[in-house]
DNA sequence: TCAATGAAATGTCCAGGGCAAAATACTCTG
DNA sequence: CAGAGTATTTTGCCCTGGACATTTCATTGA
């Protein structure tokens, strides 16, 4: 029934990678070593596809491809509970209920997760459900898929679960007043489709009272010039993930700073490693959503 | 201040025309006709970003590159009235409304927006003004960014603050029971970035009593297969935009038809052409939102 | 210990050829 | 003239193999 092999597109696909790296990690690595179809066309199995899936995991997380390409399956995956231990401690909720929630995913019970989330918002309140709730399990489901104890559905439905949430929540924050300051414009750039974290950061955002407009994800840089004029804004903020290229985030905020007047501030987030590994000037890179509250107080200073 | 030109990366992600496509077009057409930059990669000049954005609309539309490429700005723009004009009378929502909203959209006011897709939403209910407001809408948007009258931006606003607004109706749809039947899963496939067609049949799939659970966009084809049989789905449906690769779809549709239990029925819809161009066997292609009551029923007399 | 220099690693780009499938034009028959 | 069937063109994608800029690592010297 399941066919068992796919097209060197349906892999870029479904990894993320790039025909192009696809080709030269064959070429260098010895890996992925795919059949090839009537046509001399590269067939790639199941299986590999899934170890390129784990491989690019892994590259999010800083790993180098010469370093991981060339293991076995059973060591990356040792390799993927290493990584994500060790930050596991810090994070606010329990790890029992990290382990509920991803029973309560696996058992696909939507209605129960989402009662599940409305509670705990409802307990902790808007900012320290995102905070302290929303970011670990993120990484826990992150975890659990890595580890093979949850499939990519369960992901997507999670995720949809939270974004519910979060907007349902958000509709009943009384909207900032049109002169309000900050006015904060929230996006991604092209390639980053991952608007979860943007919504976490609005919901930072407008219980600070300032006043949010996003843009949902992927606008072209010079809208974003465009619209921060239009809507006057004072801050774009961005959010990143491992799925987007590092050079194109180095290159397209250093072009993204050139373009925008020097009066508007750009702040990013998000889990994209090279947000901490390369600092771009006159970009403010916020190591966690926390963050938030501090730096609009801080902003409140500084253009008062 | 802007950079004068792009490379072929970021045309390939600004105007979802693949690098080799790019290639092949400059040997063949003699357009593009990018600069050479200091170590000899090509160098697109915005103009030719620009043209390059309206081909692929207009092929999305069903024109041939080989006609409209070698063509002038003035021509393309003169093509994409013309072709647009037609559909544009059948449309449920008032030619004056069109205009209303798209100066709304202008004016750069959420607020003005939101409020009166709220008040559209009240007076004719959740079904009509999905099928005839946002629906003639979402092409009116889409046409005055062809014709340069709204910008990217603005889209995005308008794309953001209608979810809202169908979000918000959708939490107050009582959740259908757990054993109501059909149960439907929503989503998209992997390279569809667009949700917000999804948001609008769940709409209509809510209205009708049918079960739904929205995966989001861009589920790997197998783990559609995996979330229907965990969540015990009658149909999935999906929905598809001009920005997929034609190919893509119908390969895609052919091997999750394969795959996917036969008692599971996959429904296809959304604005692009190939949809009605090449019908895949097993696979029922709606041609608009209003065919969704209809095909319930059908759906509850055959299974019952 | 730390900085500087050389070497390896890595992703992306390029050229140009080839091929299959779709779309179109053409031809032949009834 | 309609329609079916066949050639032809169009079009996108894939392939190979080479090159190079940039980043990261390792080694050496001060």
């Amino acid at each position: 029934m399941r066919p068992l092999t796919l097209s060197i597109a349906a892999v870029e696909r479904d990894t993320g990678l790039s025909k192009d790296t696809l080709r030269v990690w064959e070429r260098r690595y010895g890996f992925p070593t795919p059949e090839r179809d009537a046509i001399g066309e590269r067939a790639y199995s199941l299986d590999q596809v899934e170890k390129l899936r784990i491989v690019k995991r892994l590259m999010d997380g800083g790993h180098r491809p010469g370093r991981v390409v060339p293991l076995p399956m059973a060591e990356l995956q040792h390799l993927g509970q290493n990584t994500v231990d060790a930050p596991r401690k810090s994070a606010g909720a329990a790890v029992a209920d990290l382990r509920g929630l991803v029973e309560l995913l696996r058992s696909h019970d939507v209605d129960a997760l989402r009662r599940h989330l409305q509670q705990l918002l409802m307990r902790l309140g808007l900012q320290r459900f995102v905070c302290e709730m929303v970011v670990p399990f993120n990484t826990a489901v992150g975890d659990a898929w890595m580890r093979g104890q949850l499939e990519i559905h369960e992901e997507h439905a999670y995720t949809e679960a939270v974004q519910i949430v979060l907007r349902g929540a958000l509709a009943t924050v009384p909207a900032a007043a049109p002169l309000e300051r900050p006015q904060v414009l929230l996006t991604t750039f092209p390639g980053e489709p991952h608007g979860l974290g943007l919504l976490m950061a609005e919901a930072m955002f407008a219980m600070e009272g300032a006043r949010c407009l996003s843009l949902g994800v992927q606008t072209p840089l010079w809208d974003m010039v465009l619209a921060a004029a239009a809507y006057r804004s004072d801050i774009v903020a961005l959010g990143f993930t491992g799925c987007m290229n590092p050079n194109h985030v180095v290159d397209g905020l250093t072009e993204l700073r050139t373009k925008m007047p020097a009066e508007v501030e750009i702040w990013i987030g998000g889990s994209a490693p090279v947000l901490r590994r390369r600092p771009v000037a006159g970009v403010v890179a916020l190591n966690s959503l926390v963050d938030i509250p501090p730096q609009i107080e801080r902003w409140r200073h500084g253009s008062a």
